[in-house]
DNA sequence: GTTAAAATAATAGTAATACTATTATGTTTA
DNA sequence: TAAACATAATAGTATTACTATTATTTTAAC
């Protein structure tokens, strides 16, 4: 407990020496280990966000960084790996953010409904990853992160544990229906289409505003939490 | 009610003599009216399904079926189009199955239920279109489908009207929603989460069988039934 | 049945992509 | 101070994603 405490009083301090880890096999050098590494991956966010996945080439980012396209296929094989690489960060960022947020609570429901918040909210600016724009980020993963998985090697590429952290996320999530709602029997089910539906809710709001109820007023979190409230029939008098 | 009657008695041959209208701005020219337009869809649902849309050229499927690959761009401007059209297919083609399931349905719950039923379930061969083989283009539309509107270009083409139908299908339900539960506050969401969802519960059976409960046993269609029944609060006594 | 029009096929060509390989240059570190 | 390592520069290849032009075949019109 002495220990949760120094997490809570020296947060940010604690935050910067914290890395999140992303499977080896992702990339050929980890990018976190030079400085020419972050760059790679610092712009890499900028650019992705500004021309989009299909647009952006290693030529490109090597141009923007004043380094050599050549020099970042050191680090990974290919624009594929790189996006990998992102979304597994960025999952493991939010896994990170979803445990440090939950760990106090011990109400079930609660806890859960705090998950939600984690994982539907619109992401802020984390100051404690220099190099890395979360906000951005977020707008790579709601835009290109199922391409991610959406391609024929994707069982070749699970086996060898490139989804696992986002996997790791959902069974958390799981473990929390769980928890709340014994007898509930798609917690599996709810705990993925949360992740994956508030992703496709945030598109939809910027996108195909027509077919979606959250806008300014409703947030994305407003309609997942009443949803998780209604399914597994929480009795909530706030 | 005649013209019910007679749908429901002269079906198949009716249906043989249907088509799905696609926007006209997807094409350069209605693959619909001649046999080479037709033996290119054909074949590109066989071959996208087969080697996945990334790997997908005009070149590989003019060499598919003996044809040239300037001849498919007569059709097409690119294989992005092609994507849109065959999606736009596939939701006008679900459209007309809810439309022609639901119609005389009189109870909302039922009718909401149904329409489930129809957006969520495993494709079975329709042979009222003989040159779409709808078991291959539903996989594709699970693997790829969101490629089509995950792009820079999302805004303008939404504009051109070429998601239309898949919004009109997502609004179709939110109109069954209304009608079974008045007072629900995010029918909008809850209809366009049944349908993104359940392409996305489809693909984790098929690859992350970890993190669903959905398999042989468990359908994606129970599933949403079930999460539409708590969450709108049916009384179903079946 | 011939001709004109339209559709399809073949060929060639371009700029960009997605790399690989080699060599050169700069920077650490032992 | 040299060896080791990282980075940059250059060149080259096969493929992609087209465009343009011309040739051939099919169809439809008179």
């Amino acid at each position: 407990m002495l220990f949760l405490k120094a997490i809570i009083l020296g947060m940010k301090h604690l935050l910067q020496n914290i890395r999140i880890g992303v499977n080896e096999k992702i990339f050929l050098k980890d990018p976190e280990t030079t400085a020419l590494g972050k760059r790679i991956v610092e712009n890499s966010i900028l650019l992705i966000d500004e021309i989009g996945f299909e647009s952006f080439t290693f030529k490109k980012l090597g141009a923007s960084i004043n380094s050599n396209e050549s020099s970042i296929y050191r680090y990974f094989e290919n624009k594929h790996k790189l996006l990998v690489y992102l979304t597994s960060w960025y999952w493991g960022w939010k896994e990170y953010q979803l445990v440090f947020a939950t760990n106090s609570i011990s109400k079930p429901e609660e806890k859960l409904l705090k998950a939600v918040e984690i994982v539907t909210q619109t992401v802020e600016k984390d100051e404690s990853f220099s190099h890395i724009n979360e906000i951005m980020l977020n707008r790579i993963i709601i835009n290109e992160a199922s391409k991610s998985y959406l391609t024929k090697e994707v069982d070749v590429e699970n086996k060898d544990g490139y989804f696992a952290v986002y996997k790791r996320l959902v069974n958390r999530i799981k473990d929390m229906i769980t928890e709340s709602a014994q007898d509930y029997p798609f917690a599996f089910s709810l705990a993925s289409m949360i992740v994956d539906g508030a992703l496709h809710q945030h598109f939809l709001k910027d996108h195909f505003k027509s077919i979606t109820d959250c806008n300014n007023k409703v947030s994305v979190q407003d309609y997942f939490s009443d949803l998780v409230v209604r399914t597994l029939n929480f009795k909530i008098d706030e």
